[in-house]
DNA sequence: GCTTGATCTGAACGATTGTTCATATAATCT
DNA sequence: AGATTATATGAACAATCGTTCAGATCAAGC
């Protein structure tokens, strides 16, 4: 048997994609086979090598789309005037962006050691992109006299922590919506960086 | 050949798990072999199973070992009066325990769904406890009136996520030394948790 | 209706996996 | 010195890994 009824690339492409992500987000890049990615679809391990050269491009070409995707969310984010304004609009993206699509974030934090040393550096610099946006805001907001925050970078680190740490615990449907819990962090983020 | 000069089960022992740990931590429990570790070690893939019965065993110690270690230096912690000062001494003791056992931590957080439910559900249940200590410190200080924290869960959920960030970071030997790390930790969370 | 091209199967490849075990050696005990 | 025990080797096991490929099948274009 081959090619069942009403299978085509357009498809069965993206079903690949998105049990790769799943599988890889609930047991790990290295203990996923490619015949298990297969058996999820409905297909045969051989067929999967329609849609990618090889394991690695699966993982590469997943993280390489989220951030991308980041990215492009974050550049249209309006950038309105005030630091703690954009601070709080920083807050308000991050958190939903991030519960809104659990299992690729998931991937781009634990599975960055499994990529090649040519993609893990692709990936890695988009990061820094979008975390420099943060860095920068905290930068502004010194400036500004609206923020005590000697050291801009560290800080950053430490607010990025906190605001990703949310998907470690949010489970949708609990008793907290989206933006309750945005509200929160928000709250913490803009007083940890206030004068005072 | 068999057993050479002057190696006992005292000194391969520990070795296995210094190894184990090492490439657990960068490489992650399922990418790494047994046969890796014992290379590391200077040993057959063999010899391993004179120290752990197999190698869910292996990273189920390990944890749980960090675990122990973990809970014991934190209720040796002096717990002063009144929650500001708690809090502080929770902050330092939490950023000091964690950089200086990097790659304990590290697997601690990555590799918990590595381990079998069994096993999971014990580090799960000792890692509970501990951040519970930190919920219970922000819930003294609200009852103080010392803290505005709305939701001490929630929060404290935040706070460690931040804390626990810095081993991503932190390299030894960088511009700032651990004590400068935490004085400046310390004073974001003082702030987050504030009134006002 | 026949051909073409895209899509999939199913078997096969060599390599590697965790684990077991008979055997050999070295340290310790008597 | 001889016997015992702990510790290691090295080969073997079945299972599984990522990947390849010839051939089968279906959909679309003429």
């Amino acid at each position: 048997m081959a090619r069942t009824q009403g299978s085509h690339s357009d498809i069965t492409g993206p079903r690949v994609r998105d049990a790769a992500l799943r599988l890889f987000a609930q047991y790990g890049y290295a203990a996923v086979s490619m015949r298990q990615i297969a058996r999820e679809v409905g297909v045969q391990a051989g067929a999967l090598y329609n849609y990618t050269p090889d394991k690695q491009a699966l993982l590469f070409s997943l993280l390489r789309g989220h951030m991308d995707e980041l990215l492009e969310a974050w550049e249209a984010v309006p950038r309105p005037e005030g630091a703690v304004a954009r601070l709080e609009g920083f807050v308000r993206f991050h958190i939903r962006f991030n519960l809104d699509r659990p299992e690729a974030i998931f991937i781009s934090y634990m599975e960055l050691r499994n990529l090649e040393p040519a993609n893990f550096a692709v990936i890695e610099a988009q990061r820094k992109r979008y975390e420099s946006a943060l860095e920068e805001i905290l930068r502004d907001g010194q400036a500004e006299g609206a923020f005590s925050v000697p050291d801009t970078r560290l800080a950053s680190y430490a607010l990025i922590a906190m605001l990703t740490g949310v998907n470690t615990w949010y489970r949708a449907g609990g008793r907290l919506s989206i933006e309750e819990v945005a509200d929160i962090y928000w709250d913490m983020v803009r007083k940890s960086v206030a004068i005072g």
